[in-house]
DNA sequence: AAATCCATGAAGTGAGGCTACAGGGCGGCG
DNA sequence: CGCCGCCCTGTAGCCTCACTTCATGGATTT
């Protein structure tokens, strides 16, 4: 079966006409008549059938058009693969960033990505559940990620995976609240206040478990919500406690809220950054993700985090 | 670009040797080294390098030959489409059934099926979240799914759905439980005692949320599983209440717990047939998703249920 | 240094897709 | 109702291009 023959099906089902699709791909209709009965012979189905004075694909052609589709996408990709090599090496690199790690990393590793010369850096805006981030591997070269318990869930997808970060969630507090006062908070502390929950994804209720293990006293759970700042709003406010990654967390504190770690309950999330091993092992990703751990390191050693070195 | 070049890339980066590729394709190497130069001219990129006295892909060669691998099965698959209409319509329709709907649907679907001749049906089992649902279509002729907030969420997407069933979720209580003496339960009745959930994209935690506010006071919420039968079999250990899916359970009734519905409280998910529109449009699949209407109709209707007539 | 293995180049051949042209079914229009 | 025009299909001939054969040269082994 030939990806020639395949298109002008394709193009066939698009346009309607046979003349139609012969002026498309700038051959005479006879030459398109000739290559849909060479194919209907090689496959052994009838893909056309007479309809008037045109043509109409039967079902079986329409089934076969839109696999045609298909193939041609897989095609355009492979155009597109080698356009990103037209140097010699890849000049292209797409990543995927969730929210809180693009806030973390992207202002300065946009920075770093400029020393190589000739790089395009691509980075979109990707916000899936746990289970996703393995699947954007496919359409991205550098997949950051999160995960509650660490790295290993990706390693055994078969993905290669850089460890960058691991972001201790922290207590997120109303200023002027009770408890604000105390640099470190115990489970006997918070138990008795609302809980506002931390997106999915993250260990809030395996965290919340702990605590109430520890107070030997239900906690008070009040809605999720899927964004961070909907949730250091709600605590500004005052409508309760919530479960906050530190680092990410850590800029915004002091706009109404303050964090205080948590003694005794072990919480944190890891962030990794994923990619198909075939893809990891190019240079040019090499070198984006080497520049990538670099900066996660200057994150986590950043002087407002030293200033905040009491959180540990 | 040509397919059949690709595909001699493709075998270089198995095989390593121009020699072996050769022998693979049944040609000449020759002619395996004419064409991977014609490719490198034609896409203006160096892909193999000599190295020794063999030959060793370069970056851009590994990843053109990847993406070599993504066009050959995107072929298979277009293969794989042409064999299914080999006798002028559809004759294989392959289907997703996540485990309640299998148990639900598929004893009596099997026999409606075989009426069709010639139709191989198969079914397969997915379990996914809400979301994935939908990306299932692009694996399966048929897409068996369900909701919570409806049929909309997935015609959004532009799936072509088919309502098949509304499903009650009643509560299941411990057989002897005080409970179980009346037939229909309030919210006062039932807020008491500690729920297990049913999985996640029921809606359990949007009914508990009406109970609560019916009942004006909280629930107690226990550890939620991801399996019915698990449930159920906490519910007849006496562990506490939990809302199941009426038709589902309704078999298992009288195992140690009875079901119940609840009063005042509108709680039920809808089970649909996903397609993609185009694959909808076949007359063979719709013929199947006619059978499956009228499978889930029988369902409804059947004398269990009806003698179970009291639950409405 | 000879032998061997592997890839590549040059020349010739053949399959197959294309054009040009002719023919035939179907619908529209006077 | 018959003529015209549109659209698809068939045939003959050309020409492109992938393949084979044969020959050459670099690299490794003994």
């Amino acid at each position: 079966m030939d990806f020639k023959r395949l298109r002008i099906l394709r193009e066939l089902a698009d346009r309607g006409t046979v003349g139609a699709t012969a002026e498309a791909m700038k051959v005479t209709p006879s030459a398109v008549s000739q290559q849909l009965k060479t194919l209907q012979e090689e496959l052994g189905v009838v893909l056309v059938k007479k309809s008037g004075r045109g043509v109409r694909l039967t079902e079986a052609g329409l089934a076969m058009a839109g696999a045609a589709a298909e193939v041609s996408t897989a095609m355009a990709r492979a155009e597109a693969t080698i356009d990103t090599y037209r140097r010699g090496w890849q000049t292209h690199v797409r990543a995927a960033f969730f929210p809180s790690a693009a806030e973390m990393f992207l202002p300065g590793l946009l920075h770093r990505v400029k020393a190589i010369d000739g790089l395009h850096f691509e980075a979109h805006f990707e916000d899936p559940n746990v289970a996703g981030f393995a699947g954007l591997t496919a359409d991205y070269d550098i997949v950051l990620a999160h995960s509650v318990d660490g790295p290993d869930v990706f390693a055994r997808l078969g993905l290669t995976v850089v460890p960058l970060l691991d972001e201790p969630l922290d207590v997120a507090v109303p200023e002027g609240h009770a408890l604000a006062g105390k640099s470190t908070l115990r489970a006997e502390d918070v138990i008795g206040f609302p809980w506002m929950g931390v997106p999915e994804g993250f260990p809030f209720d395996t965290v919340l478990r702990q605590i109430e293990v520890q107070a030997d006293s239900p906690a008070v759970r009040a809605q999720t919500f899927p964004d961070l700042r909907v949730l250091e709003a709600l605590v500004s406010a005052g409508h309760g406690l919530s479960l906050l990654p530190r680092y990410t967390a850590l800029k915004n504190q002091g706009r109404g809220f303050v964090l205080r770690p948590l003694a005794g309950v072990k919480a944190s999330r890891s962030i990794v950054a994923l990619a198909r091993p075939d893809v990891a092992a190019r240079t040019t990703i090499q070198q984006v993700l080497t520049l990538l751990k670099a900066e996660a390191q200057s994150v986590a050693e950043a002087p407002e985090l030293r200033d905040a070195a009491h959180l540990n």
